[in-house]
DNA sequence: CGAAGTCGATGACATTTGTCAGTACCGGCC
DNA sequence: GGCCGGTACTGACAAATGTCATCGACTTCG
């Protein structure tokens, strides 16, 4: 018997998951929580098997409570970013699935896991080897970051430590290299890409 | 017997929330959907009692597909906007609920909703109570949709059929209005509220 | 050691954007 | 009729932004 915490931020689906996986012979969903924090406290007191993950899951993503879990991990995901597979892999996540998989395959994949084997989503797979190395220095991301919180140059000024023209540079570089026409823009593109 | 019509862009959320309404034994699954379009293509087939669809489904929305539709539909969705609310209701949409109730919450919404009655989430009713009227004119919204869609205001400037300079008067009273430094962060709001 | 590359910065420049004032037309309302 | 709000435009101005050339300090590599 394979003993399962679950964490997801909406319950209707977390019961719904929990109940179906249940249904499972083999398995049984023996804690659920909502957030990264609530699992991870929960998985040092009732040591599950395994961890069932949400990547996104308010406050922070499934990739830093995955980190800090010492059983195997599977997460799962509603849309793919390319560059956070990469992360999650090495993190120590040893199953990464879309949430368009049935729930009988998720449960096989539990099981693969338990049984020592790594599972990455077909997709995803592809996905990750389509994708494109980040072309991103440090400091463009750096700025790319802040772009996303919505703050203008002057703002991320005292935040990322370089002066307004600096970071100004850096963004058209960013601009530049990712082919499109303003930083919030560039910001876009490099959240999908999972580089920021 | 209530024959459901089930629509939601994710097959595992989608199966878990079939395979638990399936097991209330006066209701059962008839149809299932990806889409806003394949839900309304196949409500016309099979004429299902009543329709559950997610919010969200790209492409377009689920209040879309919900005007659509001739039987009650309730309303399933991840995050709350308040203005969508309105829209929602104002296009026939009987029920509206969380993607945070419990399956056999949702089945008992479901049975009020063919009964004939309107459920709304309390969350949502005190949401939407908090509600301010959209201050937008009509204008408005339509460059900070195309703000949204990342457009340069040149860009944009065909698509709605007005003069770069009136765009960014509209621009500029959107900004103003909703109290925020530039278009971008006007159009986030604007979005939060559910006013585009 | 010298060459090449990266990082942070500066100054100049053109473009885009936000703001403001003013004009004009239309429809509803008292 | 007069008033008001929404629509549509123009011109002008300041600020923010994107682009480019260049510079010095530092590291890395041959």
């Amino acid at each position: 018997m394979i003993r399962l915490l679950l964490a997801d931020d909406e319950v209707l689906i977390r019961g719904a998951m929990a109940a179906l996986l249940d249904l499972e012979e083999d398995l049984t969903v023996v804690a659920e929580a909502a957030d990264g924090e609530t699992a991870v406290a929960l998985a040092e007191k009732v040591q599950p098997d395994l961890a069932v993950l949400d990547l996104e899951m308010p406050p922070g993503d499934g990739i830093s409570a995955a980190a800090r879990l010492a059983m195997p991990v599977v997460l799962v995901t509603r849309h793919a970013r390319p560059g956070i597979l990469r992360r999650a892999l090495s993190v120590g996540v040893r199953g990464f699935v879309p949430k368009t998989t049935p729930a009988d395959r998720l449960a096989e994949i539990i099981r693969e896991v338990h049984g020592g084997r790594r599972y990455v989503d077909q997709d995803f797979a592809s996905f990750a080897l389509s994708e494109r190395p980040c072309p991103l220095t440090d400091r463009e991301t750096d700025v790319l970051r802040a772009t996303r919180q919505g703050m203008s140059i002057k703002e991320m000024a005292p935040a990322v430590h370089l002066t307004p023209g600096t970071i100004r540079n850096y963004l058209s570089s960013a601009i530049t290299k990712l082919a499109v026409a303003d930083r919030h823009a560039a910001a876009q593109v490099a959240w999908e890409q999972g580089w920021i």
